[in-house]
RNA sequence: GGGCGAUUAGCUCAGUUGGUUAGAGCGCCACGUUUACACCGUGGAUGUCGGGGGUUCGAGUCCCUCAUCGCCCACCA
């Protein structure tokens, strides 16, 4: 399959893009993606379908990265391994999307098209954009199955949909409701609270004047209100005030004087405002909020202006006297706090909107208007009645659709909903007791508190694009119509709505015709369910449920659901009660929770911000594996990462900083070049015109130049394995190179794999990265180098080094499996077998290939310790050699002072010394004498001194030799204080003084060699 | 208002159950193309571990507190 090319003929860069598409299609071929049920234990994990809205973003590369990097492991590890990947269709988002695209292009509403048509053009964008984000999928590498392929829309998750609406209304878990909800009205849909999000904008605040109905002597003729959006007075229903204001304002008085008594010094000042404050309202206010609340107690009314309506004064508590005027308009169709003081009083509900954001017939001469003209009109109104007190300006917190970022408005509407409370307490019970385990696990208590709160869930949505709710409405016929004309259906049934006086019927499976009851005519609901009902449902509705499927049996419930922190309750929670409630068992074992990448500044990346990196860009750049490396490497146990982002020049390359002011403008001058390009923003032809400059970050270099160093190490192995042959080799054989990496092996690969298992994905990478770049490439291909060469020793030093590598990329492979791939194949070509005690054949693919085992024979502590005496003195020979100057090709002699222990076990070493360092041993042992000229430095046991006839700078190296002198006093009387200390040497565990002890006498031992070689030096220099 | 998290080198981050003189990558400085790799090698410089208290023989690590930043939830006439 690979091309023949000879190791010496490969490129010295790794090329990325022929790797991708020389292995992906042939992983897929293989058929390596797809999984059966058989007699092995499953592995499972359903994607989180991404919206078909748009492209992947970063977000998306890092979920789905390690996902893929769990499967394949998983795979390696001999696990029957399905990745289901699938869309969501994302009901709000896509129809605004479409909507929105529609109205730009062609000028249509959805109401010009009508409900048939704009479903259809949605089902058209749904395919484009399927495809892509598909396709987005494998170019990262993913080993979805994708012959299960799924769509939260499609057939199947339409018939998991109606069988679970069907229960739960059989259940009497789904009931019908007038509620106030979130009102779109530019979808003129209801919205849940989660699809909301809060901006601040700059708003006033209105103090207005309702005249008192026959005031009598001595009391007051208006009452006064304040709102921040006066049109909604056109719906007021009532004026409340406290029934107690004289108890709430003392309640208030005492609460801020606790605070108070707690709060620190700074605080201090405003809270004494506050109180005096309250004081003054206790004698300016007190007395006319006493009096409105007898004439409310009286049933006294007032008057509403404009539309001219009697409209009661209530005493009610959530009026509260320490606000504002103490009195509050009640507008309980267009307030979720007045809707409740509306159904405390029995008060009417003075709908004034119609769905598409105009004012309906309630609001009299305003009928028509929309809001914002309306509250115009209504302010000049009441001004002109002298109904105005004042208008304050004042910044207000404004609740926005997500997908349409137009006002919400609170409104009147029948909803469905699902009774919450047995279902929650189902999913919390699941996290509770450890049926589903949270990782972090300090995300449980969100879940847990959300979720204690069993609010209802609101599901339906007056949208188009969506599950239609299985709901007929009978209002005319008679229950013994129901039961005649459904008899023997057990997938039908009929519950009374006794708001509407008619019958809901819901059926399991069938669309129940108009004409299904002789003389009636029934109609379906034409609302949709919330996008996330059908979400909730996708662990067991993509394995085959409501039919007990093999799959279903097989991988349910699945491994490890990967997802962020933002949907746990949104979706997770979700999926934990649906799967209790259908399938009897939890939807998964473990959730793992991984960071958030944010930008720079600490903002989250999107494309309304125009900080986002688009992973496309990152993988043409530096290609899949080197993105998906570098985003292992940052996902650790924070909750956050950062990511700066650049632009990058298209003509020169050059990245230029991103502020927040230059990331939103559709052109920008590169600063190196000159030259224009455009950005996201581009809309004029003339910025279109010029090319596009990427939204780029350095942080993706780390995974390319680690992939870069693999490959070309790689390409070294490979040119020196001419002539491998494969065969066992014996302890005895090998040198104390090999012995030291194997044991390094064998550490670092428990160590993946433990760190895999606590989904510890940094802590994975750089693992490996350590492994591969300073140990692998930076000692053992350098040390081995001499016995490649060495026709004794290179079989094997060869079959060693072919074994090492093949366990690396194996180890690898879960995060970048493209380029191990590459290699996997080149060396199959050249050593097609492989391994030290047991020859094995190299898999077909990697992809296949078994996870290593950590060798427990092979850790050996006595010569890692010997490596890292051997690592101190080279990289003191090779400090000497860079502080005096020398050029690397001026061999340098070198003698060591140690005892015989430690002159045995590094004199073998001589030769790397030599090699590595360009030193020569001179001599080792007890009776070591320093040349006359020397820079000397201890290591731990052992003095090395290299000789510096000719060469030395002697001044430099007497003013080093005195710094360091003053370090070793320094540290030698921190130690002394210390050992002195009785407490400690009575209190601390004797390893540690003993530790101490022994540090303290080398210490010594160097303040006595340096003193030593600086008077050598101090002589010399005379 | 409630919760979660963060604060360690210029930047982005590691730092196990408290235990020598706190690390990495990038960036910076010097030197270097020694036959795998300049997406490289060798060496170097750079830190009041956010502030203040406490526990301890010993604190980047544990506790309290303050500050700043971010996110989530709730509320806002």
């Amino acid at each position: 399959m690979a091309t023949e090319l000879a190791a010496n003929e490969l490129p010295k860069q790794y090329d990325h893009d022929k790797a991708q598409s020389r292995w992906y299609p042939f992983w897929k071929e293989r058929g390596y993606f797809h999984s059966e049920p058989d007699d092995r234990t499953p592995y499972t994990i359903v994607i989180p379908p991404p919206n078909v809205t748009g492209a992947l973003h970063l977000g998306h590369a890092l979920n789905n990265t390690l996902q893929d990097i769990l499967i394949r492991w998983r795979r390696m590890q001999g696990y029957n391994t399905l990745w289901i990947p699938g869309t969501d269709h994302a009901g709000i988002a896509t129809q605004a999307v479409v909507e929105r695209r529609i109205f730009e292009e062609e000028k249509k509403t959805r109401h010009d098209l009508g409900r048939e048509a704009l479903v259809k053009r949605i089902w058209q964008w749904k395919d484009q954009y399927e495809t892509r984000i598909l396709g987005q999928l494998a170019q990262l590498g993913c080993s979805c199955d994708w012959q299960r392929t799924r769509f939260t829309f499609d057939a199947q998750c339409a018939r998991a949909v109606r069988h679970t609406f069907f229960g739960l209304f059989k259940a009497g878990l789904i009931y019908r409701g007038t509620r106030l909800v979130n009102w779109d009205t530019s979808l003129q849909t209801a919205v849940s609270d989660d699809e909301v999000f809060h901006e601040t904008v700059a708003g006033h605040f209105w103090h207005l004047r309702y005249p008192i109905i026959d005031p009598q002597p001595g009391e007051p003729k208006f009452v006064s209100i304040a709102t921040t959006r006066p049109e909604t007075m056109l719906g007021d229903s009532a004026v409340a005030v406290h029934p107690d204001p004289a108890a709430a304002l003392t309640a208030a008085e005492l609460d801020l004087q606790s605070k108070l008594a707690e709060a620190a010094e700074k605080d201090k000042p405003a809270m004494r405002a506050q109180l005096d404050e309250l004081a003054e309202r206790r004698t300016a206010l007190l007395p006319g909020l006493i009096r409105l609340r007898d004439m409310a107690l009286a049933g006294r009314k007032v008057r509403l202006p404009l539309v001219d309506r009697e409209i009661p004064l209530v005493a009610d508590v959530w009026a509260k006297p320490e606000l504002g005027s103490g009195c509050v308009k009640i507008t309980p169709a267009h307030d979720p706090n007045d809707y409740d003081v509306a159904k405390r009083q029995n008060l009417p509900l003075v709908n004034i909107l119609n769905p598409d954001g105009t004012l309906n017939d309630n609001a009299g001469p305003y009928k028509g208007l929309k809001i914002l003209p309306a509250r115009k009109r209504v302010v000049v109104d009441l001004e002109a009645l002298s109904l105005l007190e004042q208008v304050e300006d004042r910044e207000i917190e404004l609740a926005h659709s997500d997908r349409t970022k137009t006002p919400i408005e609170p409104y009147l509407a029948d909803q469905w909903f699902v009774k919450m409370d047995r279902l929650a307490q189902s999913a919390m019970d699941a996290v509770s007791d450890g049926r589903v385990k949270i990782v972090p696990a300090r995300y449980a208590r969100g879940y847990l508190d959300w979720l204690s709160e069993k609010r209802d869930w609101p599901v339906s949505r007056q949208l188009w694009w969506g599950h239609r709710i299985p709901i007929w409405y009978a209002p005319t016929a008679s229950e013994q119509d129901l039961e005649r004309a459904f008899a023997g259906r057990n997938d039908v049934v009929w519950r009374r709505d006794e708001a509407n006086q008619g019958w809901l019927i819901s059926a399991e499976e069938v669309d129940l015709a108009e004409d299904s009851i002789p003389g009636h005519r029934i109609t379906q609901d034409v609302d949709v369910l919330d996008t996330w009902f059908s979400s909730a449902l996708w662990p067991h509705s993509t394995l085959g449920w409501p039919d007990a499927t093999p799959e279903l049996r097989y991988y349910y419930p699945t491994s490890t659901l990967v997802t962020n922190r933002d949907i746990m309750t949104l979706w997770v929670a979700r999926m934990v009660l649906t799967g209790l409630f259908n399938v009897g068992d939890v939807p998964f074992r473990e959730v793992y929770i991984h960071p958030k990448i944010l930008d720079g500044y600490g903002e989250g990346m999107s494309k309304t911000k125009g900080n986002g990196v688009d992973p496309l860009d990152v993988i043409e750049n530096v290609g899949a594996d080197s993105l998906r490396f570098s985003l292992a490497y940052l996902t650790t146990e924070t909750q956050d990462v950062r990511m700066p982002v650049e632009f990058e020049c298209p003509h020169c390359r050059a990245h230029l900083e991103q502020t927040k002011k230059n990331r939103e403008l559709p052109r920008i001058e590169c600063k190196k070049c000159g030259q224009p390009f455009s950005t996201q923003w581009a809309k004029l032809p003339a910025d279109l015109a010029l090319p596009r400059g990427a939204v780029v970050s350095e942080r993706f270099d780390l995974g390319r130049n680690f992939c870069n160093k693999l490959w070309n190490a790689s390409r070294f192995a490979l040119m020196n394995l001419e002539g491998y042959t494969p065969g066992r080799v014996a302890d005895e054989d090998l040198a104390i190179e090999d012995r030291w990496i194997l044991s390094r092996l064998a550490t670092v690969t428990a160590e993946t794999t433990a760190a895999l298992e606590g989904y510890r994905y940094g802590d994975a990478a750089r693992v490996l990265y350590d492994f591969a770049w300073n140990e692998l490439c930076s000692f053992y291909l350098e040390m081995v180098k001499g016995r490649l060469q060495d026709p004794a020793e290179r079989v094997t030093a060869q079959r060693v080094l072919a074994a090492t590598l093949d366990a690396l990329l194996r180890l690898l492979h879960p995060m970048i499996p493209f380029i191990t791939e590459e290699v996997w194949q080149l060396l199959g070509q050249t050593a097609p077998q492989r391994g030290l005690t047991e020859l094995e054949p190299a898999a077909e693919s990697i992809m296949i290939a078994r996870w290593p085992e950590s060798d427990r024979t092979r850790p050996n502590l006595q010569i890692e310790a010997r490596f890292a005496r051997f690592q101190e003195i080279l990289s003191g020979l090779r400090e000497v050699r860079s502080r005096q100057n020398i050029p690397p090709k001026t061999n340098l002699r070198f003698s060591v002072r140690c005892d015989a222990a430690t002159a045995e076990l590094l004199r073998p070493m001589e030769s790397y010394f030599e090699a590595m360092a360009g030193a020569k041993a001179t001599d080792w042992g007890e009776r070591t004498a320093p040349p006359a000229t020397s820079a000397n430095f201890m290591v731990s046991g052992a003095e090395v001194f290299v000789d510096l006839a000719g060469l030395i700078d002697v001044a430099a190296e007497i003013d080093r030799k005195t710094k360091e002198l003053a370090r070793l006093s320094g540290a030698i009387s921190g130690k002394e204080r210390q050992l002195a200390n009785a407490s400690f040497v009575e209190r601390a565990p004797a390893d540690v003084i003993e530790k101490e002890r022994a540090a303290l006498t080398q210490l010594q031992q160097q303040l006595v060699a340096t003193e030593a070689t600086l008077k050598a030096l101090e002589t010399a220099r005379k």
